[in-house]
This record gives structure tokens, sequence and C-alpha cells, in this order.
DNA sequence: CCGTAATTAACAAAAC
DNA sequence: GTTTTGTTAATTACGG
């Protein structure tokens, strides 16, 4: 059982006290960091709908591109030849994937 | 259908072409600034996936700790709210809330 | 290595071989079996889903419906412990519980 | 907003009554139907874990044996053929397919 | 604004 | 017991 589960100690007036001092600050500096970071992805998800709305903007599919994307992600081989999927979907699209 | 589908004509003064006519490097540079910011995104996921490990690691209680961050989250009057509704269909099921 | 692995032997009186020395049938009855289970439990799955959409139907709320499912699966004394420690760590970080 | 959601109507002395009646009996007939088929697919899970312990004591590894299920699940042509990939695991296990 | 569909996170089960 | 994997639920984003 874990030592700050109140259930388990019962030396201190307060169960959120561990040995050595009060626990709440600690609590607090755990919830504030992983507080900061999720703003930071959540930023970081805004940035990425921008981009998708750009590229839409471009006359861009936005689902064909997310599938790009994620078969990208997926693809096993993406770190030999990286190119070769954007290319195949170029191609798919009319586009010369050399121009 | 796309409107960078070539089917849908090439005369068009729209999206179609970018500068200069090509539009791949165009798909590519959205292709790879997405992929950029998703990478950061999800390294950002593996910080807090980390902190909770450390805060466990302090003895505290991940599940609770994700249930107070959620809270934090909420604006009160939405968590009232969900909280008097939980209220009540545990009366209607004749479960005390609290147990 | 599995012991139905030829190179472990054919001899041996154990597992290995079944009565007339078939072990393909036999595997592939434990499959079916098994394929048959998962689909009947998919089916279930499904069903559930149904109930809640019904529900949300009736304008019940399906978050709430889950949280009074979950309260109702735990033991009592367990819940109370995790309501209890959750009132903990509002209160270390200053948070009403009842918002 | 929902019909039975409190905050929204207010000609009712009690949240849980609609129109016509008592709501706490129809929540509490979709809370039993839901937990209902909830146990029978936690039989199939307790059933289909049988199975499995059963395979391996017929000598067959389970490990390989919940790859060749998964794989037969996703494989799009299973309707096709879906005799093969039994067969093709029967044979790397050095077992006759046809026996 | 609502419902649907995709992604992401939480949970449960299994392997080590 | 812990770590990983597979399943299931919740959130989020898109289209109507």
């Amino acid at each position: 059982m874990s030592s700050r589960d109140p259930s388990s100690g019962s030396e201190s007036p307060d169960a959120l006290s561990s040995v050595g001092g009060n626990a709440a600050p600690v609590l607090r500096s755990f919830v504030e960091r992983i507080e900061r970071l999720a703003e930071e992805k959540q930023a970081l998800s805004a940035d990425i709908r921008e981009i998708f709305a750009e590229a839409k903007g471009n006359g861009f599919d936005v689902k064909t591109l997310r599938k790009v994307i994620a078969i990208r992600r997926l693809d096993p081989a993406e770190h030999a030849e990286q190119e070769s999927l954007l290319e195949l979907y170029c191609r798919a699209l009319g586009i010369d994937p050399l121009s």
C-alpha cells in the first residue's frame, strides 16, 4: 500500500503530511506541472488545427491529408524511404512529385 | 472530391495552382509542419505520463490525481451541475451517493 | 517454445498427440470456439451501446448513467474510500469538492 | 437540451418526473438492463479465458493462439478464404492442416 | 447546434 | 508486483 494512502498511515494528524513535511505543496506542484504541460499540448492541437485549415484554404482535402499523415506514421519503412508515401499520394492527386 | 483533383479542371485561377503551378512542395510543407507539431504533442504526452508516474512514486493515487485535475479544468458551475445530476440518479436508484 | 512444436519430440504420450495424432482439428476447434464466444461478446457490447443510446433518447445523461453504474459495481467501502481520498486531495488544493 | 435534464424543465416538482410519470423506474430499468448484459459479457470473457486455459492444457501456446485469432479477426480476406491463416499456423507448428 | 467520426486517454487483462 | 498490451470509453474535430 502506498505511503501516502491515508488508510495506511496513522502517525500523522493530517493525512496529507508525510514524514518530514506537509504533502499538500508536493501535490500542488505535481498538479501544476501536469496542467502546464496539458496547456502546451492544447496549444499544439490548436496549431495543428490551424495548419489543416490553412491547407484546406489552399485547396487540399483535409480528410485525405489526415490519412496521408496517418499512413506515414504507421509505415514501418518510413525511416528508410520516408518520401515514398507522399509521392504516391501526389501521383494519386495528379501532382508531379518531382516538381 | 478535393479541388486539387486534376479531373476537376486545371485552368482555374484558384487554389489548384500555387505560385508556379507546383502543388507538391506546398503539400509536402503542410504535411511536414503538421508532423513536426504532432511529434511535439506526443513528447508532451510522454512528459505528462512521466509526471503521473513520479507522483505515483511519491505515494499519490494516480486515478484520484486525474480526477482532481479534471475538476479544476471544469468551471465550478458545470461541475456542480454534474454532481447534482449524479446525486439525482443515485437517489432515484436508492443509492447513497457517498456510499 | 510450445510443447506442440514437433522439434521437441513426437513419441511422448502427452498433449502433443490427440487421439489419432491429429492436432490440427483440435487447434481448429479451440480457435473456433473462442471466435464464437468473442462474437457473442461483441454482440453484447453492441446491445449495451444501444441501450445507452435509447436512454439518451429518453432524456438521460449517458455520462452520468455510466457513473451510477460504476458506483453500483463497486462495493460501498471501496467507493467511500475513493471519495474520501478525492476530498483529501481537493482540500489540499483548496478546492471545494462540491464546487 | 434533454427533456430529462433537470436544468431545462421546471413544470415538475421532481426533476426525475417526466410528463405522465416518474422517471425513476425508467432509469432503474435502463440501469438493470445494462447491468444484466454487462454480466453476460463478463461471463463470456470468463468462458474465453477458460478455453485458452484448456488449450494450454492441451499443449498449445496461448500467446500464439491469441495472435492467430487476432490476425484472423483483422484479415480483410477472412470471408473469402477463412481457413488459410489457420492452415498457415498449422504448418508453422508442423501440424498437417489436412489431417 | 447536433450528430457522427477520428483521435486520444483510461481501464482491464496478461506476460514477465 | 510491475510492465506491457489490448480493449473500451471520453474527448475532440469535422460536416450537415
